[in-house]
DNA sequence: AGGCACGATTGGAACGTTCAAGTTGCTGGA
DNA sequence: TCCAGCAACTTGAACGTTCCAATCGTGCCT
């Protein structure tokens, strides 16, 4: 069995004092060049690592971020959340952060959460996905001067804090413009219902371009809720109008899937666009608005660490531009 | 800007002393019942919450568990680890655990990570996945004495550890018998190549139940690796034969997404039955055999905390049965 | 030579908790 | 009456680290 190896036992092992490993560890700069050099050798021969927990009991400082996980509900959707959590693992790693894991059935109690966690493991900050409309958990956690970012737009105040987005408006007009250019001039929506941040961005992002191209967006829209059925319902709705559209394109994948089954059925096939370039959208070859996840993972990590490491001032917003995936159904 | 509450704060507040108010955490029925509801009350007036790094610093036990997150690959199998990993969560928490993440390219940079885990953050424990013949993983583990369980067998010796497993070939061999109950007789299999535990376990339900209805499976099998692509490579092969299978059983859900194509080419189409009831099988209207993977994740957390709690003794293994799906496709 | 600033290093103290070893005060048996 | 035994509680120490103030040389300026 091997001895615990502390920052004594390397400090005897070097001949120094115990300060002086810290200090070769923390502050490098201020050790003459032969004894860190002495000092590491003696880190690397004993195999030395640093108890967190003691540090963390002086500085305050866990080197640790959170966030939360998600019920498993639909599986399409919920796999964009899962793809970012394995980019945050892997940049958190990078930067020196472990990532540590929670769920919470709704906002307020991802609150008593984050109590619970800054008060028993100190946590550093937080990684908070999905914002909306007056979200209670930012001014919770900004009240209390706890670092975070989001991921997703401060809908209300775009300066409220610092966040990390991917312009959902930019996508859909992208995919709106890959329609009009094959020649499509109605295109329909489905959507979600208004008021969603997310939801009413990607919206506009239709409605602006067809107003754009000179094309009247009324009639053409549908709202409903997320799910596979729905979009099929709504894609029929759509194209049993009299002048129905001839092409759709869709908030999300999980519609964009049930749309497709009411597209492929009429003759000809009318071409479909989703949402989120889930792995799905890949297997059946559906057309889809990509985000790039691990980037904005990336840089909620960099956004985080820039507030916890750097001086005390928040670091601007980040906007990432998705692309269109083009395949089969469009 | 609130006070700091330790454990102090309490006791001043509970007029007692430091230790009693440990006492009333760890050993309540030590203290008498009215001290014990002050020392409550001014626990619940206060908010305090006992801080995890001193606890254990004292203790040497974190109360975190961990387990790695694979890197984001193909997006249909990727989905299978992650919804184990939202379990795994969810379980933990219930059992005052949290759960802590990491990545690791192979398994021996994986051991490094362990090395790492243990002696910067004391974790208490890891859930590995993934296991198979002769992993250097659940050897070092247990060389040092470190709890863990594995989700999925050790495929050379069944006492090695403690783990969770779901039957795979029970899985198949169910899929197989649906088949046969539908007429077929001769039915091809696409699977991995041999080598593999999960891949030969899954392949033996299917090899044997079809021997025990009297059918050779002689040339009905197929190895790739995983990919949609390589599955409807396979299939084409096997409907192309002479005496083609008149169904298709596959190993997982890309393959068989892959086989599908070929198989809705075929006059008249080919049954196909996938592995893992991924949400692209549940989308695509795919047949597939179904793992229960939340109680998965909640046997894992059992074991592993029956081994940090309770007296040290090795609870049995676990394996659970899976359920076939049944959609449009079979 | 004396003083001074500065670079390099050291030792004591503290973070918040639990363990181990006390100290009370009370009950009951010889 | 005395003390063993026990329940209930308290106090000192320790976990491994970093902060802070102090110490020790060493070279430079006057």
């Amino acid at each position: 069995m091997p001895e615990k190896v502390t920052i004594t036992t390397v400090a005897k092992h070097a001949r120094v004092s115990r300060q002086t490993v810290s200090n070769v560890l923390n502050a490098p700069h201020i050790v003459r060049e032969e004894t860190r050099r002495r000092v590491q050798e003696a880190i690397a021969a004993l195999g030395y690592r640093t108890n967190q927990a003691a540090r963390q009991m002086r500085t305050g400082r866990s080197r640790l971020i959170a966030t939360r996980i998600e019920p498993t509900r639909d599986g399409i959707n919920g796999s964009v959340l899962d793809r970012f959590l394995h980019g945050l693992t892997e940049t958190g790693e990078t930067a020196g952060y472990r990532t540590m894991l929670f769920t919470a059935a709704d906002a307020e109690r991802e609150i008593a959460v984050y109590d619970d966690l800054l008060a028993s493991y100190d946590l550093d900050g937080f990684v908070l996905t999905g914002t909306d409309h007056g979200d209670p958990r930012t001014t919770w956690l900004a009240e209390r001067g706890v670092p975070f970012v989001t991921f997703g737009r401060p809908w209300d105040d775009l300066d409220a804090h610092c966040w990390v987005d991917v312009d959902g408006a930019a996508g859909t007009a992208q995919a709106t413009r890959h329609l009009l250019a094959s020649g499509h001039r109605r295109i329909g929506w489905i959507g979600w219902p208004a008021g969603s941040g997310v939801g009413d961005d990607r919206r506009a992002g239709w409605h602006d371009t067809l107003r754009a191209a000179g094309v009247d967006p009324a009639g053409l829209a549908r709202e409903t809720v997320d799910g596979i059925p729905h979009g099929e319902r709504c894609a029929g709705e759509l194209l049993a109008l009299a002048t129905p559209p001839t092409a759709l394109l869709c908030a999300s994948d999980s519609l964009a899937l049930g749309a497709l089954k009411a597209a492929c059925a009429s003759e000809p096939p009318v071409p479909v666009i989703g949402f989120d370039d889930t792995p799905v959208a890949a297997a059946v070859g559906l057309t889809s608005v990509s985000q790039p996840l691990g980037e904005a993972a990336a840089r909620c990590v960099d956004l985080l660490t820039a507030v916890l490491d750097g001086p005390h001032r928040t670091p601007g917003p980040v906007l990432l531009q998705p692309t269109l995936v083009r395949r089969r159904s469009a």
